[in-house]
DNA sequence: GCCAACGTTGGC
DNA sequence: GCCAACGTTGGC
């Protein structure tokens, strides 16, 4: 079990649009880092849904319900996609300066690769991440 | 292969 | 709106 986590405008697409879709084709990515994050992406593994640009905050979690394939949105098939479905809403949404205030969490990718839309996220920091956004083991296991 | 110019993301 | 941090493009 991995655990990732994912950026939206919410602009573009928001965590509400997402809990009224349930599952949801994650497209769009041209990066090719993070391109290779949504190909170690596996079945089952954990996503929190993070709000860019407004917001700044992980707002829910998601997870991935298939594994890459080629992205419909890029005539060319190079670029891949997940689909993802909902799990649950962050009870407290959990802010980029919480995060920033947090010695423990200074190695997050979302300080240090700010720039970053698909990335790991450690074991360790998941559980400190749901902790003070109020989830419990109970909200992820369904 | 280097690097300047330009474009994009995302925080502030 | 500005700017830092990247990524990409294209001339040489």
């Amino acid at each position: 079990m991995n655990y990732w986590l994912i950026k939206s405008e919410p602009d573009a697409f928001s965590w509400q649009e997402q809990i009224q879709n349930n599952i949801e084709p994650w497209t769009g990515i041209r990066n090719h880092q993070a391109k290779k994050n949504l190909q170690s992406m596996k079945n089952g593994d954990l996503t929190f849904f993070y709000h860019s640009n407004v917001g700044k905050e992980i707002v829910g979690i998601v997870r991935i319900v298939k594994e890459a394939y080629p992205d419909p949105t890029d005539p060319d098939q190079k670029w891949s996609c997940v689909d993802v479905q909902t799990v649950c809403s962050v009870p407290t949404p959990v802010t980029l300066k919480q995060i920033k205030a947090i010695p423990e969490l200074q190695e997050v990718s979302l300080i240090k690769q700010s720039r970053l839309s698909v990335m790991p996220i450690t074991p360790e920091h998941w559980k400190l991440l749901c902790n003070l956004g109020g989830i419990t083991q109970a909200d992820i296991k369904k």
